[in-house]
RNA sequence: CGGGAUGUAGCGCAGUUUGGCUAGCGCGCUUGCCUUGGGAGCAAGAGGCCGGGGGUUCAAAUCCCUCCAUCCCGACCA
């Protein structure tokens, strides 16, 4: 490819439109523009990154036994009011209407297309295992699409589904999938890290995220220090270690105490001269259905996730000041479980707290050596607060470390919650009907190349990992009026093309300035510059866009060393 | 959906406060000269429904109303 029959429009200056740096070095590099808000255009260049990671992809998918195919981005409303969803995904799901006013959904995921497509394909046990997977176009109307490719409402995805016989089978399917997940973002020269997720209201028990470790992820993970121990989770997951040291007081005497105007945690502390550990944080939340009241220590905040799942329920919010007045009698920063007639949900650790403070349920006071039992009922105990950095980690009880992630895949143990709602069944070896167990697998695959860039940049542009660079190499004539250094380039980028090399001949009758910046903009890992000082002495000069290195090596030895630069790459 | 901001050439912006000549600048683009190891220089050009609609006015990029779009913060979210 010559460089002056690519569509390849780089920018000098960033579009005011992006704030993250692989929105802005995908813009200038000219590898995407925007169609509408969340919509993009793919230029060639993205294009070539883009098959390179769908490869990849399909490499490992095929070598788990999974087989593509491809299925219908526009879906029948009925089939997702058979599964229920129809009601259920609300306003993220594209929907329209044809001429005949029937209604239908942009798919956003296809596990009602699978199962309707399995279901009436598959009737027997012999055909199990069922690996299926695709790649293509997904859409889902966000809110608030952002960041470019990593948030956007029309985006490529790879998913896979699978259906086994039963929760052994799922097993092996699920392990299948996570194996071939690490082995598809270590071949994209990614650093990640799986770790347990909330499966969250595509429903299922086990699931992994993995993410890709960099300061722009929107997601929070924490993860073991220690090197042996492979603890990950997201922090809407993560577990907390119950330490028990320093509850050995004996109870004393419920007391009220005065506290004006000491609605904060930090107020209450130092007026009452107590650590936040000692305090018991009251708030009340509104599950549609009720209010309830949930406690965690001062120091602590609440998991929302969590005590959605604790409560079983869909949809969580604070209550306002009017709803915590009608149900206290105090204003905002007073509440406390003790008399408190609502269902009461405790923190692991506040059911173990002895002669803690709470807010007494009237204005500007508060009760001191409050004991949980003693005191007030907990309807629920459960782990519904955050854990931090620093804190054990659930394992082996070192210390966690906390990281930024970007999501870019997600495997999920569906089980039959699908295969019931979509009556999706197969004959077990006695005749005996069953339930297909299911689970679904995604990668977004343009939000992986955002990711890729988000991990691999620096002030002059895209560091492409080898594996999915959209060319190898770029050779660039210093001058493109010296017959010399244009003849050679020509030979070195036939040469690199004839050994099977991703090259690319930048031709254009530029200055050596324009093209170097241009290389470095767009990250090919390597670029052979063909000039005077190189010629002179019959070799090529190799430069390391990722280290910079310049090394000058002879002419007979340009595609090995070419061969073994980007193996390292 | 709540809050904030912005829409002027492909990109980045000025002009709007206080209405007034033919709507400007830089980059990019075209042509020529020149130059060729890190986004050179000179010259001549092309490119605008000033986001859309409505209004006020002798006169609107500029004032008013309205709609739309885009971005940021928040809430929400496979």
């Amino acid at each position: 490819m010559r460089t002056t029959e690519l569509l390849a429009p780089t920018l000098r200056e960033v579009p005011a439109e992006a704030e993250v740096i692989s929105h802005k070095l995908l813009l200038r590099a000219g590898f995407i523009r925007r169609e509408t808000a969340g919509v993009y255009t793919y230029l060639p260049l993205a294009m070539r990154v883009l098959n390179k990671i769908n490869q990849i992809i399909r490499e490992e998918m095929d070598r788990q036994g999974g087989q593509e195919l491809l299925m219908p981005i526009i879906q029948p409303a009925e089939l997702w009011q058979e599964s229920g969803r129809w009601d259920v995904y609300g306003p993220e799901l594209f929907r329209l209407k044809d001429r005949h006013n029937r209604e239908f959904a942009l798919g956003p995921t296809h596990e009602e297309i699978i199962t309707a497509l399995v279901r009436s394909e598959v009737s027997s046990y012999k055909q199990l295992p069922l690996l299926l997977y695709q790649i293509q176009n997904k859409y889902r109307d966000e809110r608030r699409p952002r960041f470019g490719l990593l948030r956007s409402r029309e985006f490529i995805m790879k998913d896979l589904y699978s259906f086994d016989r039963d929760d052994e089978g799922l097993q092996i399917s699920y392990q299948k999938m996570h194996e071939a997940y690490t082995r598809i973002f270590q071949r994209c020269g990614l650093r990640f890290r799986p770790v347990e997720a909330d499966s969250g209201a595509i429903g299922g028990s086990d699931t992994h995220e993995f993410m890709v470790l960099a300061d722009s992820g929107e997601a929070a993970v924490l993860f073991c220090e220690k090197e042996e121990c492979d603890y990950a989770a997201n922090v809407e997951k993560a577990a907390q270690v119950i330490v028990t040291a320093g509850h050995d007081e004996e109870p004393e005497l419920l007391a009220e105490m005065s506290t004006p105007g000491a609605h904060t945690v930090e107020e209450v502390s130092s007026f009452l001269k107590v650590t936040p550990q000692k305090i018991i944080k009251t708030l009340l939340y509104e599950t549609g259905l009720e209010v309830v009241a949930v406690l965690v220590r001062g120091d602590r905040e609440v998991n929302e996730i969590k005590l959605a799942n604790a409560l079983g329920c869909l949809h969580l919010s604070l209550a306002g000041p009017d709803t915590v007045r009608s149900i206290t009698g105090a204003q905002v920063g007073f509440a406390g479980p003790v008399k408190l007639n609502v269902k009461i949900v405790a923190d692991l650790e506040v059911a173990a707290i002895v002669n803690a403070v709470a807010g007494a349920n009237k204005d500007d006071t508060h009760l001191i050596n409050v004991n949980p039992a003693r005191d007030f009922n907990i309807d629920v105990v459960a782990d519904v607060r955050m854990v931090r950095a620093g804190e054990p980690c659930p394992r082996c009880g070192e210390a966690l470390i906390e990281a930024k992630g970007i999501e870019v895949g997600q495997i999920f143990k569906l089980g039959d919650k699908y295969s019931k709602a979509l009556r999706a069944v197969y004959l077990d070896e006695s005749g005996r009907s069953r339930s297909l167990i299911m689970g679904c697998y995604g990668i977004g695959v343009t939000r992986t190349m955002a990711a890729a860039i988000e991990q691999n940049n620096d002030r002059d542009g895209i560091i492409w990992p080898a594996a999915i660079a959209p060319f190898q190499v770029v050779v660039v004539p210093v001058s493109n009026k010296d017959e010399t250094q244009v003849s050679t380039a020509e030979v070195v980028y036939n040469r690199l093309v004839a050994a099977g090399f991703e090259a690319l001949l930048d031709d254009r009758s530029e200055r050596a300035g324009v093209k170097f910046k241009d290389a470095d903009l767009i990250g090919y890992p390597l670029r052979v510059t063909i000039g005077a000082k190189a010629l002179a002495n019959k070799q090529v000069e190799v430069r390391v866009r990722r280290t910079g290195e310049v090394l000058m090596i002879d002419q007979d030895e340009l595609e090995n060393r070419i061969g073994e630069l980007l193996g390292g790459l």
